[in-house]
RNA sequence: CGGGGCGUGGCGCAGUCCGGCUAGCGCGCUUGCUUUGGGAGCAAGAGGUCGUAGGUUCGAAUCCUAUCGCCCCGACCA
């Protein structure tokens, strides 16, 4: 049965990737190049992300709203660089009922500018501001490549827009958004990140300041999984968001935008997944346990699925998202790879010889084999699958901070740099200049991801040129 | 856009070079019986105008022409 077995992960990290993302139920290639369809498994665990971030985004004053998918044409002509950078890759409607349009429309890449022509009309006095607004939606980019969440044409995301009277004000709900994306990351989706700074080629286009969360993959290549952008009056300007102050003066609204995407479902796999399928933190996991009676004849399944289903009913009781595996036309060693396939993080075995000793097998989705299984009491159930839950969130978070940090090296030399960013992550002084990030990218495949945020105020040499420098940056090489 | 590969039941493929009978195989699916503590077995079934259009021929999945689409590698990217 070599064929129903993923490919190994250490093996080929591409097909691996490929095939779990269709066998584990998440997602489906759809008819329209480069775009996938989110299947119901799938996007249970996006809702579950989406949840989170959003009780989050209202907690500190932000509201939703829905904004149109086609975009003017002229809207991307107002600002230079941002037009330069959507340009290539708008998919654009040129007729409606039949007829060529006057206006070509663009399906949105993203929201900045309609948002910002509609601020205009909403924002006229301090009073209005601070505008916290959030849409959740998709976007569509004609990316010339495509992979399952990672980068569709079409991805899920929400994209928040502000807009605010001061600079403070603006880049501290920038930093303030950030440290939420950091606390997802670790706290649900037990992916630890790296926050920091962009450097100007690897700013979003438009933006002043772009901030971001980086986090290593198993193959050690960095994902940007989100991002904050302080735009300072770019789009103000370009889309002339104006108040009155309180002095009746007429300002430009400063604004800013950020986002995480669906891409980080595919963070969530690359980080956790192995040989056996996906493993998904129990916070967002759509089936945190699920349970799987065994029996070899009628009269084994009476006393089996009485007892099952009482075990069903107390972890439903104390809402856990459980999960009955009742089908009769699979073996149990099916569904136990099934359900590993689909990364559900405690599974809830129970057989006649546990109905005979009171016990259930409990096996942990993280430790996978013989080694994560083991024996409890059926007493007092749902609390020690809660307790198990809890456990696994922490285990996952801690080996994916172990990983991380044996895979990033401190470099002081070029050769050091140019080793390392083979396979890991090189942390080192940079000059900031776009020659020397150029070269390394050429040279080396890796790129600057961000430069952290608190940073020991010491004096080091550029890793490339050798020039004073005063911050450390990581280069990975990226997805 | 440059290089490479592929379109044949739901999925993965064989057959194409060298045209020939009713287009095969594995997985999956349906039904039945036996099974079920790590990917079960047997039996009987359902399912294909061979990417599309045209041409050559007594006869085309196979040869010719055109066309559409997909995948992989590179350049670009959340």
């Amino acid at each position: 049965m070599a064929e129903d077995k993923l490919p190994a992960r250490s093996e080929d990290f591409s097909e691996w990737y490929n095939q779990l993302v269709v066998r584990a139920d998440l997602a489906d290639y759809a008819p329209v190049r480069g775009c996938m369809v989110v299947k119901p498994y799938g996007w249970a665990l996006w809702e579950n992300i989406c949840d989170w971030l959003d009780a989050e985004f209202k907690k500190t004053g932000h509201v939703n709203a829905a904004f149109p998918t086609l975009i003017p044409m002229s809207f991307f002509e107002k600002e230079k660089e941002h037009v330069e950078g959507f340009a290539p890759e708008l998919a654009v409607v040129t007729h409606g009922g039949g007829a060529e349009l006057e206006e070509k429309l663009a399906v949105r890449p993203t929201s900045e500018t309609i948002i910002g022509h509609m601020y205009s009309k909403w924002v006229k006095s301090w009073r209005d501001l601070p505008l916290l607004i959030v849409q959740w939606g998709s976007v569509m980019r004609w990316e010339l490549r495509t992979k399952l969440f990672l980068r569709t044409a079409e991805f899920y995301w929400h994209e928040g827009h502000t807009a605010h009277a001061d600079e403070a004000e603006a880049k501290e709900e920038m930093y303030r958004i950030l440290d939420i994306y950091e606390q997802f990351c670790y706290e649900q989706a037990a992916i630890p990140v790296l926050k920091g700074t962009k450097s100007e080629t690897e700013r979003f286009a438009g933006a002043q300041i772009t901030t971001s969360i980086e986090a290593m993959m198993w193959d050690k290549r960095a994902l940007q999984s989100g991002t904050s952008h302080y735009f300072g009056e770019n789009f103000s300007k370009a889309f002339d968001i104006q108040f009155l102050n309180k002095d009746n003066q007429l300002t430009f609204a400063q604004t800013t935008s950020w986002a995480i995407s669906s891409r980080i479902i595919g963070a969530m796999i690359m980080v956790h997944g192995d040989d056996k399928g996906l493993v998904l933190p129990p916070r967002l996991a759509p089936v945190q346990a699920v349970v799987v009676p065994i029996f070899k004849n009628d009269d084994e399944k009476a006393k089996v699925m009485d007892v099952a289903d009482r075990l069903f009913a107390e972890l439903k009781a104390a809402n856990v998202r459980v999960k009955f595996d009742d089908r009769d036309n699979v073996s149990s060693g099916f569904k136990f790879n099934d359900w590993e396939m689909r990364g559900v993080p405690v599974r809830v075995e129970i057989g006649p010889k546990d109905v005979e000793k009171g016990t259930v097998a409990l096996a942990r989705r993280d430790k996978p084999g013989r080694e994560g299984k083991v024996f409890v009491s059926q007493e007092n159930i749902a609390q020690t699958v809660g307790a198990l839950l809890d456990e696994v969130q922490a285990a996952l978070l801690q080996r994916a901070v172990e990983y991380r940090d044996a895979n990033i090296h401190n470099v002081q030399t070029y050769d050091q740099l140019k080793e390392v960013v083979q396979d890991g992550w090189a942390f080192a002084y940079w000059c900031e200049s776009t020659e020397c990030e150029k070269k390394v990218k050429e040279e080396t495949k890796a790129t600057t991801r961000n430069i952290p945020f608190d940073q020991p105020n010491e004096e080091g040499k550029c890793v490339v040129c050798g020039k004073a420098s005063k911050r450390k940056v990581y280069f990975a090489k990226a997805y």
